[in-house]
DNA sequence: ACCTGAACACCGTTCAAGT
DNA sequence: ACCTGAACACCGTTCAAGT
């Protein structure tokens, strides 16, 4: 029954699903792997790395290579396959957010969406700032959806809602118009939204 | 030596500067405040609770009256106010971030966005979309910044750098050229084109 | 090399009892 | 009403000792 580091990283993920990521603990985690929570650190030096190969493998296949395509559609393609791997598994957004995404997989997936904005006609300076914008809206927004997802219905509707109908008609309406629309369309529109605003930073296109 | 909530709050806040965030404690808290930890939940029913109260204080200022002016010109702003009330204490990107939202100033700012983007010519539901959007990248940019701020150079260097250069000579580039331009002005950047993407999504303008 | 068992130094939270 | 003192049920982490 010896453990290796796949084993750890892979039984985690599965408690992950299970239990939830608060849950997740060294202890707890061990115990479903038939094992006392000091061994971990036989495998890792300690929880945040656990974390962090987590996250690791969750992101893996979002650095693979693109298929030739228009920059936008290049662009779009990532940050559908980010968001798609962090919902994978529950929390799993939270665990990338939490992680310090050193990572090799966020480096390559990086790396490609400055290659393609750079491809587009952007300087690399430009390009790296973007690359980071937009991974700071597919981590937010999935974040956002993921959390809702396994929160209880009333708590948002007693925090936001009363208060917002009493203070803004047009933002209750939003509100209520956000809660009533697919999340992956709201992820699109704004994800096109955001790569419309690069297309108005690339010189005469 | 009686304590009220608000100076509780105030005392949390202060702590926060000195310590940070990972050493806010309710023990070290109530301790900084010459009270036992126990005593604190008197004032707040959990320390999630505290924390609420913390980032609601914090970003008070955001939801204030906007001075007339373009929708562009006001959404500027307003990114600008969520981003300065964050950096004003340590750790206050990941206090707001690690909060459900749901106070009261995140309400009165978001409805306050919605209503310039309603104004500029959109409709509720996809200005409603817009605003979170806007959320996230500024919360996200400057999670980053104030990671970075408190994280030893070292470990960045070590991480990203040196497999960034075997990857992919323009990620290396982009990267270095972003660790040596002023964040605020990279953070402008980044706002500017999200602005331009909403003003794409402006029907005839 | 990997794991057990037990400990250390903490947490958030609760609650009788004091003032 | 607010606080103390002490406890409960946990944490992450370490480390001798076992196999």
């Amino acid at each position: 029954m010896l453990l290796r580091k796949a084993d750890v990283v892979e039984g985690a993920l599965k408690f992950l699903d299970t239990e939830g990521l608060d849950k997740l603990t060294m202890r707890k985690l061990g115990a479903a792997l038939n094992v006392h929570g000091g061994a971990l650190y036989r495998h890792f030096p300690n929880k945040a790395a656990l974390l962090e190969a987590m996250a690791n493998k969750l992101t893996e296949g979002v650095g693979v290579p693109l298929p030739e395509a228009p920059w936008r559609d290049q662009i779009y393609v990532l940050g559908q396959r980010f968001r798609t791997a962090m919902l994978a598994h529950r929390d799993g957004a939270r665990l990338v957010s939490g992680t310090h995404a050193t990572g090799a997989n966020s480096i390559t997936a990086g790396s490609l969406v400055v290659d393609v904005l750079c491809g587009a006609g952007l300087a690399p300076a430009q390009a790296g700032s973007l690359a980071f914008s937009l991974y700071y809206y597919v981590l937010g927004h999935t974040l956002d959806e993921q959390n809702q997802a396994y929160t209880p219905e009333e708590e948002w509707q007693s925090g936001e809602n009363q208060l917002a109908s009493t203070l803004s008609p047009r933002y209750a309406e939003a509100f209520a118009s956000l809660m009533n629309t697919d999340p992956a369309e709201r992820f699109a529109y704004g994800l096109n939204t955001f790569i419309e605003g690069v297309a108005s930073r690339i010189p005469h296109s």
